[in-house]
RNA sequence: GCUGCUGUAGCACAGUCGGUAGUGCGUCACAUUGGUAAUGUGGAGGUCACGGGUCCGAUUCCCGUCAGCAGCUCCA
């Protein structure tokens, strides 16, 4: 047969040959390296034998499918491990995962110490070098032989598998022998670079109704020095973590006794959200056509139990009086939806006053459960830049259009648009009791938001699960520094709620028609961009963004008054200006000056003084030499205004 | 909500095998009046998260609560 390989050339073999035998043909330290076979586009085992014309391409730790398969033979080794530490732990399952492998286990908890010990025996096993020999049985032998093993775990995974499937194991020489599709590496000796990054707890399949699993999240590469740069990475992860910067540069607190996920915003904090709050208001209201409300932040359960959230998101919300026999129930809102749709029906509207873009900066409350908070990201009160745009169904495609066409300029100007996915998010057509509507009308709201993206040549993905109960949504999703997605943006289309509350316009021929409303943010909640900036940035925000924008650095007391004159011409300006008032010596201020990030800082003295002059000095390019007054502070208005984004040149460029 | 870990000064951490606590940075005072990443000296600052229990005595041991972290689950 014929092998075509991945560089076009082709190799001829008389009789079958298996993927590892072709690699050591190819070459011996491709073969070494080898750790899986895609052929005809699949991966296959390396053991795979090949018997008709294919297109071979050996796959090493270099490629992402080749990775996979190392990283899972790292799982198995894993187990090896454990088994060999703790006889009585029952394996479950042990995947490759983008970041590395992890494996669970019906088990005691594991310490570190636990892993290091872990770690030292895997190191063995590998150094052992079994080999690693696929079998097949088929289903009944293959429950039997993981119930003389007493494995329950696997034995439940094998009876969901079709009766008559051929099960294939993996054994790793004599000591252990795991239920796994494949592909695996040929020997644990192949296994180069690897580290236990923690454990937690698991539940079995996901389900916490099921058994408690002990986890072991592992990481593995193809090279020492890979590995070594990935734990740097998620060292410097740690160090951009909005959790511990944020707090650290003093832009938020929390505190025990004001409770879980209600952080406190300190005046830098609050300073960098009034920058994006009011940026946010002028864009929307001057140059997006939105009108703008201010509605109440609590309500009568009544108006729940209109909306849909009091049958679908009870939970959710934090409910008052409610066990008051004579005072009236209310919940605080998790959402502004029917405020807004009052406001519109406050006075009749014909089709000309359509679309009606209502935007509020809104402050909602959902209560969450108590291991969901983290940081600024999930938190129990937050504030949105929230909209309902009332429109007919004719306008629906522009309006979504605008409304993408708004978040991807407010991405943009916060430096962020490439940290960016798009998502179709879909109901669970498995679970329809959670959700409103009929499959037609979700089959059509879905299609609808699809064609939008195709139209406008967005990129996204589509999920099952993901909708709000009342319907589909364009979801903007991001990553944090380790690497966990949450939604910043949400886009939803709704086309039932107008009947539910009984909305309507006057159409052409002057009679009554339902209205389409588009749910949407435009940056988002701003605690949760916040945290998205900090991460982003390292804390080192754009200056227009910045709570303290230049601070003034005298020389010595002498020229203090010279100084505040400084400070004060920049605040007139809407600089946000300081001056470091201690008596200590420049070298000093100015180091603490870059340690705070800084955008900008100024050294005043005698010269500076007597010529109506600043020396500036940025975390952008170092010394900027001295300059007017006057010009300094037009070169700060214009980037502020322009909310430019400096990039900061290396250290030996700054210090020339 | 679940599992595990953690909680000592503003911050980073020591420490007390049960006898009410230290270091560094910061802060404050004084001296110093300086030119682009750390001037010196001295002082203040803690009911050791909170509430119970055991004990002559608890920050330390035990239980509970609250909060933080990791993960699971959840996320309109």
């Amino acid at each position: 047969m014929k092998i075509t390989l991945k560089d076009g050339s082709t190799k001829e073999y008389a009789e079958a040959k298996s993927v590892i035998d072709i690699a050591f043909d190819i070459a011996e330290g491709l073969a070494r390296n080898a750790c899986a076979g895609e052929v005809d586009g699949e991966v296959v085992d390396l053991r795979t034998v090949i018997d008709k014309d294919v297109t071979l391409n050996i796959l090493t730790a270099n490629d992402e499918k080749g990775l996979a398969a190392y990283r899972h033979t790292c799982s198995h080794v894993l187990a090896e491990a454990v088994k060999r530490l703790r006889p009585e732990a029952k394996c479950a399952i042990g995947p490759s995962i983008d970041t590395g492998f992890y494996y669970d286990f019906d088990t005691e908890p594991f310490s570190r110490d636990d892993l290091d010990a872990l770690e030292a025996e895997m190191k063995k096993i590998i150094k052992e070098g079994a080999k690693l020999e696929k079998f097949e049985l088929p289903r009944d032998e293959a429950v039997k032989f993981m119930e003389e093993r007493q494995e329950p775990y696997k034995v439940e995974l094998i009876k969901d598998l079709p009766d008559d499937a051929k099960i294939s194991f993996y054994s790793q020489g004599e000591g252990f022998t795991d239920l796994c599709a494949g592909p695996h590496l040929m020997s644990t000796k192949s296994i180069k670079a690897f580290k236990l990054i923690s454990s937690s707890m698991a539940y079995w399949r996901g389900d916490s109704n099921k058994a408690r699993l002990q986890r072991i999240y592992g990481t593995a590469f193809g090279k020492k020095e890979e590995l070594t740069e990935y734990l740097q990475k998620l060292e410097e992860a740690k160090m951009r973590d909005h959790n511990r910067l944020g707090r650290e540069m003093k832009l938020f607190t929390t505190v025990d006794v004001i409770g879980q996920g209600l952080p406190l915003f300190t005046p830098k904090g609050t300073k960098m959200i009034m920058k994006l709050q009011r940026w946010m208001e002028d864009l929307e209201d001057k140059e997006w056509g939105y009108i703008r409300t201010r509605t109440p932040l609590m309500a009568k359960s009544d108006l729940y139990k209109i909306s849909g959230h009091w049958d679908h998101y009870m939970d959710g919300m934090f409910i008052l009086n409610k066990d008051s026999e004579d005072k009236e129930v209310m919940a605080l809102r998790p959402m502004t939806c029917p405020f807004q749709y009052f406001v519109y029906m406050n006075e009749q509207h014909s089709y000309r006053d359509l679309p009606y873009r209502m935007a509020e900066t809104s402050t909602l409350f959902r209560n969450e459960d108590s291991g969901e908070m983290h940081g600024l990201t999930r938190v129990r009160q937050f504030t949105i830049t929230e909209a309902h745009i009332v429109m007919t169904p004719a306008q629906a495609e522009e309006e979504l259009t605008r409304c993408v066409d708004l978040c991807n300029y407010v991405m943009k100007t916060l430096g962020i648009d490439g940290d960016v996915t798009y998502r179709l998010s879909k109901w669970d057509p498995n679970n329809k009791e959670k959700y409103l509507g009929d499959n037609e009308y979700w089959d059509k709201t879905q299609d609808y938001l699809r064609q939008v993206m195709i139209k406008n040549n967005i990129k996204f993905t589509e999920e099952d699960g993901e909708a709000a109960f009342y319907g589909p949504k364009i979801d903007i999703q991001a990553k944090n520094v380790y690497g966990k997605e949450d939604t910043m943006v949400t886009i939803q289309l709704d086309c039932a709620a107008a009947e539910k509350f009984g909305m309507y316009y006057i159409d052409e021929k002057g009679e009554k028609a339902r209205p389409w409303i588009i749910h949407r943010t435009s940056m988002g909640c701003y605690e949760r961009t916040l945290a998205w900036l900090i991460e982003h940035y390292a804390g080192k925000f754009p200056t227009w963004l910045c709570p303290e924008q230049v601070r003034v650095l005298p020389i010595s007391e002498k020229y203090e008054e010279y100084a505040e004159k400084v400070k004060k011409e920049l605040l007139a300006n809407d600089i946000d200006a300081t001056v470091d008032h201690r008596s200590e010596k420049i070298g000093f201020k100015i180091r603490e000056a870059r340690m705070d990030r800084l955008p900008y800082w100024v050294i005043v003295g005698e010269q500076e003084e007597a010529d109506g002059l600043v020396s500036v000095s940025s975390r952008f390019a170092g010394n900027e030499g001295q300059k007017r007054i006057a010009d300094f502070i037009a070169q700060l208005t214009d980037e502020i205004k322009n909310k430019t984004i400096r990039t900061e040149l290396p250290m030996e460029e700054k210090n020339k």
